[in-house]
DNA sequence: CTGAAAGCGCTTACAG
DNA sequence: CTGAAAGCGCTTACAG
């Protein structure tokens, strides 16, 4: 049979089989019953312990007969060592480009240790955040990679008592130290300012995320530490914050350049945000004469005409940092809490390398 | 102080605090003994059974004294329905976008039970697949939703047996009976070709995945059969695979439009290939004459000139079937196996809609 | 090297 | 309504 797009709604749903009833999983005592041994025998082959080579063979024939798998999670309840090897990641939104690429770079650390990975969206929601934490701990994760919603974090002191290891990321904590890796969110909006100015702008505009978020207010600092280097007194009606102010960014972008006095360049603060001034630029016609860099790299950024200049992060290395504090931490490495920034990079592609026309 | 990207290295770790010592975490027996009463009375009052009022205050006291939380795995084991409100995603790659938006759907409904998600990627490698489902498995997840690797699932009875639920994402299982949901992939190139037949062009383009992957033979399927239809016979030197061939979309794009008799309008059918090829429509200044229609959205398709036409899929909404399917199935809905097919939408930008120019 | 016993943190019959 | 006992699947001392 076929079936053509649109047709059906998306309560398509056909029968194609039947399934079978499920049945009890078999135990290390089913095991040690078949092989005519004793519980402690299985557990020892299982673990590679010390065990007559006969006896093992024996086990391990009747483990396959029945298709034994150990139950990772009981194991754990009487181990030494406690740990599940799983640890839990609370992202902002796991759909976020940014955060699932953060969620390779730890994935790709955490299973050269075969640790697996627990992944929520807290909604930068702290409520949820909690939630999430909360529900990670009671399932045992060794540790927890937290992208904080903001607010207080301190309730995850109990967790850190409770031997939990913690590791912040993107953003630092709040009333509680712990490790952090960040990306270095001034140094990257100085470098874009610094880049328009090189190319003779002195009215720059600023397009922001709420100033309450520590990355949004990290960048609107290096976009006025950047001025101020360069002699640039900050016109406040070039700084704009459109979720902040209830207003799209695409409708900020144009009153920006329609107003009174615009700017000749703007610096757009996070990829969203990039991609609707990008939108209205180009709706304006005026994408070959503003400048424009944006922080956070976004796909088909070099197809667009001009293509758009970027300082762009790298969420990768991000997770990977994370996730390597995080493992050093439940091998026992002790010492005082650490933070580390992870550098940004600025790619021209000409959106950010057009001049300053009319007189400066 | 102040870091600026770049100047540091990515290893710039600064100690900015102190760590505390991991205590044991309070248990219910602590809780019992804090409070003067049995361990089943505290599991009374954790789990809502029935308790003298006054009693169940004084364990309550007690427990938030002591910070106690319950254990949900150990709770697990001896637990009647023996379930960990817990399921596990098995992904290509947890950072494609794609897989991104369909565990964002999946969560969407899964956090109104309580259930959290495991997540991880197979990078298309049925022996990682394996060890990830194992995995799960061996952390007693309730159920797990894989977009399979290609060849044989069928170690997933097991699972089956010991009672985890099985949904398969975005493509189809093989060699065992599940529920599926996938995106209508022939419906989309069909509706995608007759779009451009529609705008005179008869000479076709495709570029696609490798062709053992179900969806990449899917669409191609589609393209063909909607060619087919329209009396249009296949000329082989219009479909590429350059993954399959070794060669860059990029590369295979120019080919195509630079060799002899080239095709008036390519159909592109995976979200990396159209991004390449727009890339190398709009080096070659063809952007404007050959028509192009994607499989997949993108990010930025409406800001190009012309905007990218595309026949986008619904990823979240095949995650939210996908969860759907497996809490049914867990609240003990039985039945045969049921196959989900969600539509796929024409988005007009304007590649699409460019007319055949020539003689036809 | 092997097995019987105790225990991990919790829930579930079973008596009172 | 309450508590002592047994048990979930496994590991870890403890004797042999």
């Amino acid at each position: 049979m076929e079936t053509f797009a649109g047709m059906d709604g998306p309560d398509d749903v056909e029968a194609v089989g039947r399934r079978a009833r499920a049945v009890r999983r078999p135990t290390m005592k089913d095991v040690a019953a078949l092989a005519g041994v004793s519980l402690s025998t299985v557990s020892r082959v299982v673990n590679g312990g010390p065990v007559d080579p006969g006896l093992a063979d024996r086990v391990r024939d009747a483990a396959r007969l029945l298709g034994y798998r150990r139950d990772h999670t009981a194991s754990m309840l009487r181990r030494a060592d406690r740990q599940s090897a799983s640890i839990g990641l609370v992202w902002e939104d796991v759909s976020n480009p940014f955060f699932s690429a953060i969620h390779r770079g730890v994935e790709e650390v955490a299973r050269e240790r075969g640790v697996l990975t627990f992944v929520g969206s807290s909604d930068e929601d702290p409520e949820r955040e909690r939630m999430l934490a909360d529900a990670f701990s009671a399932r045992g994760v060794d540790g927890l990679v937290i992208a904080p919603a903001g607010g207080d974090e301190s309730y995850l002191t109990r967790d850190r008592e409770a031997g939990i290891e913690l590791v912040f990321v993107d953003r630092p904590p709040h009333l509680i130290d712990a490790d952090a890796v960040v990306s270095d969110n001034a140094g990257g909006a100085s470098m874009a300012v610094a880049h328009l100015i090189a190319a003779g702008h002195r009215r720059i505009g600023f397009l922001g995320d709420r100033p309450e978020l520590y990355t949004a207010a990290e960048r609107l600092r290096g976009y006025r530490r950047e001025l101020t280097r360069h002699g640039i007194d900050e016109d406040p009606a070039l700084v704009r914050h459109p979720h902040h102010e209830g207003v799209s960014t695409y409708e900020a972008t144009r009153e920006l350049l329609l107003g009174p006095d615009p700017p000749t360049a703007i610096f757009t603060s996070q990829n969203l945000i990039t991609i609707s001034a990008v939108g209205a630029l180009h709706d304006l016609g005026r994408q070959h004469e503003v400048a424009h860099v944006g922080f956070d790299d976004v796909e088909l950024a070099g197809v667009v005409d001009p293509g758009v200049s970027v300082v762009a992060q790298d969420p990768v290395a991000l997770g990977h940092h994370a996730a390597e504090l995080l493992l050093a931490r439940l091998d026992g490495q002790d010492g005082p809490s650490r933070r580390v920034v992870i550098p940004t990079k600025l790619i021209e592609r000409g959106s950010g390398e057009l001049p300053h026309a009319g007189p400066s």
